[in-house]
DNA sequence: CAAATCGTAACAAGACAAGTAACATGATAC
DNA sequence: GTATCATGTTACTTGTCTTGTTACGATTTG
């Protein structure tokens, strides 16, 4: 449980509901990611509050997309998940007034702003419509492999 | 201790040494931390063991930087403690032989490496040195202020 | 009503930096 | 040469956050 894959598993979902028409419940999604459906719907329910996936209670009920994957770029599904954390490291904060500590965390921190907002625009101009094309180009480069879990 | 403050910690540290001529103990430095002296030692080895501070056993013993501030980058430090993880993200390995899921985690991958390089290139482009300008120009702007810990 | 399904709260597990305690080792002072 | 100072190292605890799990309530369908 090294790193936190919120933002990777959502992903993966939301593509593979683009693909099954029909919706699929807390319970399938959960054999998809290796988890439990509880896991699921904690996660989804950032989701479901921007709009990005409606779900159903219910017999018949589940989870549905509701924009198309060209809608939706991956950092909206950042945000939808809430934003976590994105850096593992940070400044310290032993001796608030002293100025060295200052001048550095200063110095770090506008590295880390740097690189944080190059990685949200990357996230910004990135559709999963198209990642959803690069999954069918290898799936016609490598038309043998078997590239399904259970689902 | 919501990160991982190993490098903000350390820069801080080494700008100090170099202010004071003398040798700093665990003790005193983690004073300085706001922690205690295990702490100091353990994330100081990396330090010692790339030849930027060398320590002394004994009675008068203590930490000594080794190398002008000029010559130490940012990335150095970083380096030098073990290259500690950046991110708190990471893709997900539930299905690793599912193809969308591969396709998400190259896509985030990708936008994580370029993230990553733009800010390991930050690091290397900064020396200590200039961080300690940086304090030296908040010092004479602001006299008054005392800036300092117990040290 | 019974079964399916989501919603939510509460709690346990795992990982990892940080904090702490204990003890060995080496160097200096007297 | 003994006491003291200081580092080196190991082992253990704590704090925090994601993940996993259990339990129970609410809602919809058959
Ligand atoms: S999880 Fe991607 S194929 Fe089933
Ligand atoms: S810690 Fe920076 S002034 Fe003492």
């Amino acid at each position: 449980m090294r790193n936190d894959s919120r933002l990777s598993r959502m992903l993966h979902v939301l593509i593979h509901m683009d693909k099954h028409q029909h919706s699929a419940t807390s319970d399938m999604i959960a054999k998809m990611l290796n988890t439990n459906p509880v896991v699921v719907r904690r996660t989804m329910a950032g989701l479901r509050e921007q709009g990005y996936v409606r779900s159903e209670k219910g017999h018949g009920g589940g989870w549905t997309l509701v924009r198309p994957l060209s809608d939706i770029t991956l950092l909206d599904v950042y945000r939808a998940i809430g934003e976590p954390h994105l850096f593992a490291i940070g400044p310290a904060d032993d001796q608030p007034q002293c100025l060295v500590e200052q001048a550095v965390n200063i110095a770090l921190g506008d590295a880390m702003k740097e690189a944080q907002a190059l990685l949200l625009r990357r996230l910004d101009s990135v559709t999963l419509d198209k990642i959803a094309a690069d999954f069918e180009a290898k799936l016609t480069a490598h038309p043998a492999t078997s590239y399904s879990c259970a689902s």
